[in-house]
Order: C-alpha cells, then structure tokens, then sequence
DNA sequence: AGCTAATAGTTAGCAACCTACCTATTTCGT
DNA sequence: ACGAAATAGGTAGGTTGCTAACTATTAGCT
C-alpha cells in the first residue's frame, strides 16, 4: 500500500501531464521553429502588437530572467525584435517579425488541435470542476509561501 | 475576449501549478540537501530496497538519461551508491546509504505537509473528478501521438 | 557457435524553469 | 535638487526534462 493517499499520486500525475503536454506540443510545432513558450510569447504579441519583456514575464507567470533568454532565443531564430523604448529607456519593446506574424495562422490551428486532443471525451462539467481545483490549488501554494 | 476559450488556459494551468508545487517543495526540502525529483527517488529506494536505474525511470515516468544524471547527482552527494548487479553487469542497483535513510522520515513529513497544504479545503469528490480529468488527459495524449 | 536484437547505461546538447546578484534608468521623498 | 528606492533587463549557475547517438552486455534465433 505505498501509495494509498490518492493525493500523493494526484500531485504526481498533474506534473506528468504537464510534462506530456509541453512534449507534445514541441514535437508537433518543431517544424515551424517553436516551442511551447515561444510560441506563446508569438500569440502574446500578435494579440497586443508589441510588449516589454516585463510585461510578457507577467502575462505568463514567468521570472524575468526566464523571459529574457527566451526573448534572446527568439530574437537569434528571427521571430523577434527588441526596441528600445523612447519614452523609458530601461525598457525593451518584444515586436514580430514578418516572419513570425506568418506562422501565426497555422500555430492557433496547431494550438486548438492540441487541446482538442487533450479534452477528447471529457464531459464539460468534469472539466469545469478540474479547473476550479487546479485554481483553488494553485492560490494554496502562493498562501502556504507563508 | 482573446482567453474566451476555457480549456486553452486550464491547460497552462496545469503546466503553472506543476511549477509551483516544484519551486515550493524544492524550497522545502533545500535544507535535506533535497529536490523532488531527487526525494521520489529516495522514498522509492526506501520503498523497495534497491533498484536499477531503468526500474526507477519506469516508476517516475522519465526517461533513462534523465535517471542516470539525478542518480549521478545523488551519488554525488552521499545519498545513493550505484553496485553492479552481479546477474547482469549491464544493471547498477541503486541503493542508499546511511545518510540518506537518516532523512527518510523528515522527508515523508515535509511530502505529507505539503501534499495538505495543496489540497487544503478542497473537497474530496471535486478532488477525485479532477484526478479522473489528469487520469484521461494523460492517456489522450498517449493516444494523439499517433 | 555465431550473428543479430534488445537492453542498461552514458554522453552531449537543447529547452525552460528557478534564485541570486548586477547594471542602468527612472521615480519619489525630503 | 539630490539621494534612496523601485523598476527593467541581464548574467551566472543550478535543476529537471527531452532526443539522438554511443558503448557494453545479454538474449535469442538459426
């Protein structure tokens, strides 16, 4: 009886799947230069034109370290540029590239297919709940930070 | 609208509350010189007394370079000691040393602390809706790679 | 017995997280 | 107006994932 609290494993499999998740994801959007996380910086931008790095850190729960690299990776493949912004000169601006703004169309498909496959034959209640739990998980660990 | 639909961001979420149950229980366990993935490893090897590498990245869902450079790590730092099998000299039983059965107990607390923390008022039947949602999530998209 | 398959483990290289710490600006309070 | 605090970004280093490709050993088939 090693592991008789459902919980333990609870925890456990949410990690897998996000793991599982990010996995697929990268090997279906490799062929158009992406990742996971870039490709969502990508729907971030075409969404709000143009964002600093802070802003983009924010948007995805992300530290800003983390942001910068992904930004400099992206920048290094093309996807983006950075500008310096006139008004604060501490802050970079992240724009696409035309290059990025033409595989935008065919990430969203990619995107919506991927979850489409994630949520097969889940009932929307079900999935109501699941959601409802994660986010009551996730305010739990930011109270327990003490 | 740009988040209208729902499934796009509980699939993030997902990814963002793996993260923070990591970041939070690596905080936990930085003073047992412990990680997660370094613990699971410990209370397994507790758990069944000795294991091949390959037996140990079978239970924790991860892949055998992944395996071999914790168990490196590990060995490193006096928690673990590789032996070859004396059957089959392809297979290192990994076993652990002293020090590290000296942490079991401080460990399986501080799992349990935090396993309560996470689920804390969260009701049992919501909790195992969304353990059957992951459950199915995960075959998908075993069944999506085609 | 001998050649091929499969298996255990490792190395190398990439991705995306994190924290801690640093610099360059801007803001704000006195 | 000037010095302290806050903010944007970056660097350095550590952790845990992955895939691809390699070696060593065993198993299996003819």
């Amino acid at each position: 009886m090693p592991d008789s609290d459902p919980t333990r494993n609870f925890v456990r499999r949410i990690s897998l799947l996000a793991r599982r998740i990010r996995t697929q994801f990268d090997k279906r959007a490799g062929e158009h230069g992406l990742t996971q996380a870039r490709a969502l910086i990508l729907l971030y931008l075409d969404l709000k034109g143009s964002m600093s790095q802070a802003e983009l850190a924010e948007e995805m729960d992300v530290e800003r370290p983390t942001m910068a690299r992904l930004v400099d990776a992206m920048e290094c493949g093309g996807l983006v540029r950075r500008e310096v912004s006139p008004q604060d000169r501490r802050i970079r601006n992240v724009v696409l590239t035309e290059a990025a703004q033409g595989e935008v169309q065919a990430l969203r498909a990619l995107s919506k297919a991927l979850r489409e496959d994630v949520v097969a034959g889940i009932p929307q209640d079900d999935l109501d709940v699941a959601d409802r739990v994660i986010c009551q998980m996730i305010q739990n660990i930011g109270r327990a930070e003490r």
